[in-house]
DNA sequence: CCTACCGATCGGTAGG
DNA sequence: CCTACCGATCGGTAGG
């Protein structure tokens, strides 16, 4: 196999990965059939099977990239040294913007991640966790000095903060007169100072 | 068919609904089979056919359901003659205490209602649309009384509301230490406060 | 509530 | 990328 067969495959394993994440978004993992995807892409069914190994094999990739991409956004604004409200905020943004960079994987990543099989389910929610730990690790920060209300729940905080971003996705539109920046702006706005008028 | 034999086919009729509830919110309702759903309730599949019609019938007795439930409680507080912040706390407790009466019912409502069939899921999503609607119609009453923000984008607002409180029933543990009401409180403030210390 | 069964569809393979 | 096909499973019905 030659250099542009390689670069030919890859690009048409990426098309279907696509299509298949598209399509996983509107109809749902377990109510999308491979017959479906074969013909939004033009083949049949068993040709499918020349570009990736199984269903699940699309499903792995689009998940385990995401959280890849969340991990990576959240590492950077670890490094930074500004105070924990800031912190939070940029926790935000990031994730907006990772999310906003493919909504329709981002859609896949939160809703359709508990058909993958162990071992990868469990890879999957113990990467989840840590990454919401990390979160709450900021907020519990912001608690100690005193920026944000000792009064509140930390669970509820940091379940109701992901919440809030992970179901973007399915409310978003990116022709919207609202761009990314300010949508995670807003958001972070929102669940910072809250919607009442200071 | 006697009176008795009547209460007894909805008795059953109703254990049949509330273990597919389960089982739809554990596995997604196009995964989860109707020979699953007889195994858990220990008889054949075949025979679950003389308590339901199909399927979705099921679905759509626990959607709608779920539905009525959660426009009776915005009801009562649309009636109120309080200031927009505490309407809105208000329609955020009510709406935590509808999904706390069945948590199970309230998960399958927000993550498997896309599987309906028409003319069902257009009805639904109106009635999905109606209650969001007014909720924002209490939102905007806040602005222009000057009690929430005018900077903030009414549509993210009310989705970030929506998102927050339709995932509850994801991570919630109704044996845990917060009771729905002190989840509820938690939550409005929150979401109309924020995290930072006033 | 059961046995026996239906047609449709599923993910995937063999072989080219 | 195709034709031809596999065994498994699906929601549901007939008849008792």
């Amino acid at each position: 196999m030659s250099m542009s067969d390689a670069i030919a495959n890859l690009s048409r394993k990426e098309q279907v990965i696509r299509k298949a994440a598209e399509l996983f978004k509107d109809k749902g993992y377990a109510a999308a059939s491979m017959r479906d995807l074969a013909q939004l892409l033009g083949i049949e069914a068993a040709s499918l099977y020349s570009h990736i190994k199984s269903k699940e094999e699309i499903l792995r990739s689009l998940c385990f990239d995401m959280a890849a991409e969340f991990r990576k956004s959240l590492e950077e604004v670890e490094k930074q040294h500004v105070p924990a409200s800031e912190k939070l905020r940029n926790g935000i943004i990031g994730h907006i913007q990772v999310m906003a960079k493919d909504l329709t994987a981002s859609a896949v990543f939160m809703n359709e991640h508990r058909h993958l099989s162990e071992p990868y389910l469990r890879d999957f929610l113990l990467l989840r966790i840590n990454y919401i730990n990390r979160f709450k690790t900021i907020i519990e920060d912001g608690v100690r000095t005193g920026e944000f209300k000792n009064t509140i729940d930390k669970k509820l905080a940091v379940m109701t903060l992901f919440s809030s971003l992970n179901w973007m996705p399915m409310w978003y539109d990116p022709d919207s007169s609202i761009d990314p920046q300010a949508l995670g702006d807003q958001l972070a706005d929102m669940l910072v100072n809250g919607l009442k008028k200071a």
